[in-house]
DNA sequence: TAATTCGTTTAGTTGTAACTAAACGATCTA
DNA sequence: TAGATCGTTTAGTTACAACTAAACGAATTA
């Protein structure tokens, strides 16, 4: 059942340990970490049951770790002709998977962020004022304003970073003849 | 004791919840980011007990996320002559703590990171191995080193553009004369 | 149709971080 | 010295996310 404590199965604890930790510090679950980690190093797509095994959680937490990964780009499913199991291999493009990452969770919390400090920008300008709050609304409008012009400033930034990235990886691929997986 | 709901009030209202909101989101508790919405719309050093009005929360929590935010450079004390209450106020150069957060919290975490990623090459490459273990070390071995190549080129990447970045500040206030706060 | 074998979903548990309330020590004042 | 007024610390509570265990539906096979 359980494979010897070899020293290179050894290894691979170590190394599930630490993908778990760094995927709690960044916010995500423990499990996902170790389920990456878990297929990072397997030459060949893993069945939900091996997981179970080599990731140390129950089938559940495996089902549903392993599809938020997948929305992530992190994994991929693969089939298997007349086989009823679900096969998965992990993205090992990790510049593509932070393009992604950035594109999908952090831009969409960042417009949410602009729009909240333009909403607010908005309120103060549209308030009746008492005499005394004149000045009051024209610092929040200031401070407001500067937030709103930095997000829009690192909204492009990360465009721009994102496009060049993508324009330099088209470009090599086209250079070298497509090339995915390995 | 409670202003009035007036409009500006209830804009300011609206973005400390966004700023809890994002705060939350980004990993901290939600208090710090209403303590650093409530102080980055105040044109005044506030002290502690104010804080506990505007951000809604207690004064043990007041105190333990405003030295929080201090380490993290996002807010400075401000001492007032024979006054014995401390008084805050919000760091507004974004910027800067982009930076200095980079520079503190995500760097350290990330050389830790790649330690662990050596350590499991290493342990790997030191590995008695059965015959059958073989070819699997060497796969190993591969995957293991090609994300050690990457956090080392992200770790670069990141340290240049913080170099990049207070180069290009030094240069400004060589240029502009230092000007700090407003 | 009954029995397996998948992945998913759900109900319940557990662990943990962030809060409140209150005690506390330190410092200043009357 | 007693009383106030600070900020900090601690004990206890609460809220919530991430698990486990188990039920479940769907598809497959005997």
């Amino acid at each position: 059942m359980t494979i010897q404590p070899t020293s290179i199965s050894s290894a691979r604890q170590h190394f599930l340990l630490g993908m778990s930790r760094i995927s709690e510090f960044w916010g995500f679950p423990k499990a996902m970490g170790a389920i990456y980690g878990a297929l990072y190093l397997s030459p060949t797509p893993l069945s939900l049951d091996t997981l179970v095994e080599q990731a140390g959680v129950t089938k559940g937490a495996i089902s549903t770790n392993v599809r938020a990964l997948e929305r992530l780009g992190m994994v991929h499913r693969h089939l298997e002709f007349g086989d009823r199991k679900d096969y998965y291999y992990a993205e090992t493009d990790f510049w593509k998977l932070i393009r992604d990452i950035l594109k999908e969770r952090e831009k969409t919390e960042f417009d949410r962020a602009l729009r909240m400090v333009t909403e607010s920008l908005e309120m103060v300008d549209n308030a009746t004022l008492t005499p005394e709050e004149i000045e009051m609304a024209r610092f929040y409008s200031k401070r407001l304003q500067a937030m709103q012009s930095f997000f829009h400033s690192l909204d492009q930034l990360v465009s721009a970073a994102l496009a060049l990235q993508e324009f330099r990886l088209t470009a090599l691929e086209r250079l070298l003849g497509i090339r995915r997986h390995e």
